[in-house]
Order: C-alpha cells, then structure tokens, then sequence
DNA sequence: TTAAACCCTATAGATTTAGTAGATTAATAA
DNA sequence: TTATTAATCTACTAAATCTATAGGGTTTAA
C-alpha cells in the first residue's frame, strides 16, 4: 500500500508545479486545497525542502516553493524518498538491498524472481514520469 | 512491502509444485525446509487452502498437496489472497475499488494517474506469471 | 494410541498518521 | 527602533492499525 505521506507528498508537490508563478505558498493553503492533514502535511513539506525538491521562506510572506523544474523531478526520487525502496523486498532492491535471512540461494528463490520482475517495470514507470507528467490531468 | 504472509505462502507453493508426486507434505517439512515459523505457515496453509490452491489430509500420514497443476495458478490470484489488493492506492484497484474521502476528481489526480500505470504494469506480470513459471530458478 | 491438520485467542512490536506545544525567523506597522 | 504578526521549524506524544508470531486445545484418521 502507498502510505499517505507518499501520496500527499505528491499531491503538494502537483500543487506548487501547476502554479504559474514560484512565490511561495504556504502549508495552509495547499493543506486546504488537498484536504492534507496540516500538520502532517508540515512534516512531509520538510523532508521534500531536506531533499532539495522545495525551498521555503520563514516569517510573513513565506512558505514553500519549487526548487527544481517539474520535468527534472523523476518520481523514482519522490517514491524513494517519501515511500521507501521500490521493491516490494528487500533482496530485489537496488538502493537498500539486504539479504533475506531464510533464503540460502537468492537465485533459486521464487520470490525473489517474480519480485525482480516487478520491480523492473515499476522502476521503468517511476523512471519514465516526471512531475511535469502528472500535471496535466 | 511485500508481507511475510505472501512470501512464505509463495515459497511454500513453489514447494509442492516441485515435487515429484502428489503425496501430502507435512506442514512441519515445508517449515523446516523453507526455515518458516511452524504456526505461521500453519495459518498460511489454512488460507490456501480454503482458497482452492491445496488440499489436506488429516490424521497420520496426512499433509497437504496441490489441488490445481502449477501451470493453472496464476500469481494474481496467490496475490490477491495472500497479500490483498495489487495496486497500491485502492482508488485504482479493480478488485478492492475504494474512493479516496480527500480526492475531489480521480481524473485529475496525478497519484491516481501514476498508480494505474502500476497497477496495470504489476498485473500484466501476474497475470503472465504461473507457479510453474516460477518453479524452474 | 498417535500423529497430523484444524481452530481460537492473545500479544509484542512496528508503523502510520496524526495532534499538541512551543521555538524561531522575518516582514511590517507603530 | 520596537512591537506585532505570520509563517516555518522542532520535539514530544498518542491512538490506531497491522504484522508475525506463540500457545493451547480439538478433531480426524491411520
């Protein structure tokens, strides 16, 4: 399942790309336009500015803004960032592999093969989709 | 994330379909074969079973064995029992459709937009994808 | 009598999704 | 310059849910 954080964060970051100009928008605003949860919505805003898909501006007039242009933001960086590894387990990931403890021989495991396959064609999705992608819906 | 629940039934299919004849299996072989927790393999079995995958016998010499040949199971189905719903948001779900309460317009919606092309990517593999396929690593 | 599946319940731990309270920073009005 | 206000930032807490087992008793068949 995609947590919400994953899909709130994708859902700010749509909000701020349509927008013509790059002033910054406060949490309240898009948190009223997306029906988020403001302060969970505040938390997740962070970790995206930490990761250098936003910037924000502190006191009156501030808020948050778009650091990069929406056809450079892959959503194989929001994905990992927001909602963890693409792969449904971890002996298929590419960024946070770790060995299966019950598992004597990956190649010869099941699991392993058909997740290696889903894992592939959601990383050739997730590659293949920028921000700018979605927002024309 | 892929649950324990999924791998370990997958695991414990793979391993019926790999046998020679269809003499019932002890839960406790495949457990200690597999290195899966007895209970939870048990519970497992239980689901599969009621499920139309496997069959048991009970009392001495019994187990349980493959009620279908491996090449009529087709992974959407393990999926779907073991681990629920394929697509990540069940607003894209064909099976386990929900609303999301905070989405206005599905149509506009880049989460929606994104995790339909998931899903159909996903599903297209387990749909193409039977035990037996999956028995030859 | 014994060995196996079956059934029911409980539970520790982790994760998710927030809520609460206050600190910090910056623009603006007095 | 000072006070006020509006915004982000930080830290702690908490409820709810899910996961992965463990335990113990029941039923069935060789």
């Amino acid at each position: 399942m995609l947590s919400k954080k994953t899909k709130y964060g994708i859902k700010a970051l749509t909000y701020l790309a349509r927008l013509e100009d790059k002033t910054p928008v406060q949490i309240a605003t898009i948190s009223k336009s997306e029906n988020i949860s403001l302060k969970f919505l505040e938390s997740i805003l962070l970790t995206l500015k930490k990761n250098g898909f936003l910037a924000s501006k502190k006191g009156k007039g501030g808020g948050y803004y778009l650091l990069k242009e929406p056809n450079e933001i892959q959503m194989t960086d929001v994905m990992r960032i927001l909602e963890g590894p693409i792969s449904m387990i971890p002996c298929v990931s590419l960024n946070f592999y770790e060995k299966c403890e019950d598992c004597p021989d990956e190649n010869a495991c099941a699991v392993h093969k058909l997740m290696a396959e889903v894992r592939d064609s959601s990383l050739q999705i997730f590659r293949n989709t920028t921000l700018a992608d979605l927002c024309n819906c």
